[in-house]
DNA sequence: CCTTGCTGAGAACGATCATTCTCTATGGCC
DNA sequence: GGCCATAGAGAATGATCGTTCTCAGCAAGG
């Protein structure tokens, strides 16, 4: 009774990549139809309006990234995984088409802050910041989620300078400024509860 | 002999004020023409394509807004400089127009990485990774450059998460790191040269 | 068989886009 | 007063925008 995958997945495909590749709007509707060989008639069935059918094609994004990102940091320690981030974003960065967060990409370029396409950047980040928060907190750290929050500032920050500059080598400054985060803060320093209930769960993504 | 300075004045500052609210595709020669009340055979005699009147706008934007970022930070020792940035950053992340970085914002809309507008944005974070780097030089930290990149991660993250979210505190997370950084490198800690040549010299901008 | 609905291809719509043009002051300079 | 560049206001241009419509082909179900 679904409707036929492929064609919806072809039009979120070549609409995500488009829209990250030239911006939202600069992308038009001849170009997605062109792209994803799927007729006009067809995507207007699907998806309402073209802000439907962006916010749409940002959540299959969405999905796509933190299974790419899980799965980079899924192997090692809760600390392991952690540091592991960095050397995963600077590959990211180093991608011929890198082009930036594709959320912070399109939360800027929208104005109007009761859109569709700001509330799928704005999820986008708390389910980063849930997965960051759940690997702090298998770190056994007291302050897991204030260590998280810095640890998605890290992340944000070194996507956004290295779009602006092309030097993928922010992602090593994060990745350094991190590692001291823990180990300042290491549970092993005694300022903080020990590390005995650590991998406790993994989430899925 | 120069252009009246109050034609491109009032021309550049609506410009910068419409694109930083709405994106840059999504505003129209309409727009600008109404909110400065400069004619539009007036805006082409000074530039040649919307692109370079965004150019310059944004040019204009860096200006001003590198100004009012020193003027936040020029008050005490280097490090209470450097560590003055995050409340300061609050305060923008607080005001009611703030919509995120307009450099990041204009660079993550524009696709064409040879765009002008790309290269005034590049230019932007240049200067402020400048400013940076005087700051830490100044607090005689051995590996000031690279203190600074770190310091500018942190900046663009939370000017990045705080645009997404919404949630001014973006800027304390960034300042509890930041102070970790000062800390943990500090001059006073015998792993870096002594801070005997502190406060050597303030740019202007 | 006939109907029904989905698909692709593309025409058509009104609106808006960036850019250029015309027209009418206006204000300094000789 | 005459002159000329600049100013604002807005019409015109061709292109492209998002959206809707038409039509032919095709597969499934009665």
């Amino acid at each position: 009774m679904l409707e036929d995958p492929s064609i919806q997945q072809r039009l979120l495909q070549a609409t995500e990549h488009l829209v990250y590749a030239g911006g939202i709007n600069a992308t038009g509707m001849d170009a997605i139809v062109k792209a994803s060989g799927v007729a006009r008639k067809s995507i207007y069935r699907l998806y309402p309006t073209k802000e439907a059918l962006v916010a749409a094609a940002l959540r299959e994004r969405d999905e796509r990234w933190m299974q790419w990102f899980v799965a980079g940091t899924s192997a090692g320690s809760p600390s392991e995984r952690l540091l592991a981030v960095f050397p995963l974003l600077r590959s990211w960065f180093s991608a011929p088409d890198f082009h930036g967060c594709a959320f912070i990409n399109a939360a800027g370029e929208i104005g109007d802050p009761d859109s569709e396409i700001r509330a799928v950047a704005l999820l986008h980040k708390q389910r980063l910041l849930a997965y960051l928060s759940e690997l702090t907190t298998a770190c056994g750290f007291a302050e897991a989620e204030e260590m998280a929050r810095q640890f998605l500032l890290l992340i944000d920050g070194a996507t956004a300078v290295a779009m602006v500059t092309g030097q993928a080598d922010a992602a090593d400054s994060a990745g350094r400024t991190a590692q001291l985060l823990l180990q300042s803060l290491s549970p092993s320093n005694g300022l903080n509860p020990p590390a005995n209930l650590r991998c406790r769960h993994v989430v899925k993504y």
